[in-house]
DNA sequence: AATAAATATGAATAATTGTTCATATTTGAT
DNA sequence: ATCAAATATGAACAATTATTCATATTTATT
C-alpha cells in the first residue's frame, strides 16, 4: 500500500520522529482543528525542531491528508472485519454501525478529521462523502436483487440516509462522557427498529 | 429580539455599514470557512476600513457568533412557516424536511456555518445539536400519546436520526449544482417511504 | 448654527504563521 | 574505519494576522 503526501523514514532513528509527528498531528488536528493548529504547535507537542518535520512532510496540508487517508483505510477495515460472518443484510448493517460508533466512541479526533475536510478543501470532503456513498449503493443492490431490501426505495438516498445515522447518532453517544457500550447496543437497536418498521405506526 | 455579540447602528449610514459587514462575512465564513477568513478579507469585500468593523463586532469571532444566531432563527422560523398547516406528525416531518433541504440548497453557506462551529468551539456546536435534539424530542412526545408515533422507540435516538437524515440527504443535494426542486421532492419522499416502512422486506 | 454623538478612516502594532537552509550529527553499508 | 546517505537542529525570513487609536467626517438634535 502505497502512502502518498509523505516521504517515509529509512532508518529506526527516522522512523520515531515520523511516528512522534503523527502521533502530535493527529491528536492537535483532531482537539483544536486544522486550521487553528501550527506547524509550532506540532514539532512542540512532537519534540521535533521544525526541520525535522519537513523531511517527511512538504506541507501542513500533506500531514493533513496523509492522516485522512489513514482515516479511511481504518474505517473500510473495520468495517470489512466487523461484517465479515454476517448472514443477511439486516446484520451487516447492524455490525456495520455498531462498529462505527465503537470507533467514534474511541477515537473521536478521527471523526472530526473527515468533517474537518470540508473547511480544508470542500473538494476533499465531496470526494470522502461521495465515494463512500456511490460504493454503498453498490453494495446494496444485490440484497435488493435477493428480496432482503424493499426494491421501492432509491439506494443512492438510502446511502446518505444509512450515512447520516451513523454520523449523527455517533454524535448522541460522543456528546455524553459518560456513554458505555451497552449505551451504543441501545441506540444501536433503536436505530435498527426505525430501518425496520419505521418510526409510525400503520 | 436583542442581539447579543454585536453593537448596532444608530443612524442609517451605520446601519448600511453594518449590513455590508454581515453580508461580506456570511458569504466569506461560508466559503472559505471561519479559520481561513481574515478581517481583512471581510472589510475588502464589505468596502470598509479595519476600524469601521470594530464598531459593531469587539472580534473576528463576535460576527461568527452573530451570524451562527441569526442562522438558528432563520430555520427555527422557517420549520414553523413550513409545518404550520400540517394535520399529522407525518405531515410535519415531510414538511420540515423539505423546508430544511429548500434551505440548504438555497443557502448552502449557511448550512456550513453550523458544521464549522465545530472547530471554532465544540462547545457552541454540541450546545446547537443538544439544544435541537431536546426540542425535537418534546415535539416528538405528544405524537406518541395519541398514537402517531410507536411508543416502542426511543424518541432522543429517533431526535438523532432524523438531524442525520436531514444533514445527509441535504448533502446529496447540495453535492449536485444541477439539482432541482423536482430532485428534492423525490429523495424526501424516498425518505418519508424509510420513516413509513422502513428498509427491509418483511 | 451649534454641538455632541455616531461613524469612518487607515497607518501602525505586536504577535504568529508556514517554510527554508546552512550546519551538525547519526546511521548503516562497505 | 570510511563515507555517503539519512536525519536533526533552530535561527532566520517574509507574509499575514487581529486589533488599536488618533484623527477626521458625518449625522441628528437642539
Amino acid at each position: 500500500m502505497t502512502r502518498i503526501n509523505a516521504r517515509l523514514p529509512k532508518t529506526k532513528v527516522g522512523e520515531k520522529s515520523f511516528k512522534k509527528i503523527i502521533k502530535a498531528g493527529k491528536y492537535l488536528y483532531g482537539k483544536a482543528g486544522y486550521n487553528s493548529t501550527s506547524i509550532n504547535d506540532i514539532i512542540a507537542r512532537a519534540k521535533v525542531a521544525a526541520g525535522t518535520f519537513y523531511i517527511y512532510f512538504d506541507s501542513k496540508l500533506a500531514l493533513y491528508l496523509y492522516l485522512l487517508d489513514e482515516y479511511g483505510h481504518n474505517i473500510r477495515r473495520l468495517a470489512a472485519e466487523a461484517t465479515k460472518d454476517c448472514k443477511n443484510r439486516y446484520e451487516i448493517e447492524r455490525a456495520g454501525l455498531k462498529a462505527f460508533i465503537m470507533y467514534v466512541k474511541k477515537d473521536p479526533l478521527a471523526y472530526k478529521l473527515v468533517w474537518e475536510s470540508l473547511f480544508v478543501d470542500p473538494e476533499i470532503f465531496r470526494n470522502y462523502y461521495m465515494n463512500f456513498a456511490e460504493s454503498y449503493t453498490k453494495h446494496l443492490i444485490p440484497y435488493v436483487e435477493i428480496g432482503e431490501i424493499r426494491d421501492d426505495i432509491d439506494l443512492e438516498t438510502v446511502s446518505y440516509i444509512l450515512m447520516g445515522i451513523s454520523n449523527f447518532v455517533g454524535l448522541q453517544i460522543v456528546f455524553n462522557d459518560k456513554s458505555t457500550e451497552k449505551d451504543i447496543d441501545f441506540v444501536v437497536d433503536e436505530s435498527m427498529k426505525l430501518l425496520k418498521n419505521g418510526i409510525f405506526n400503520q
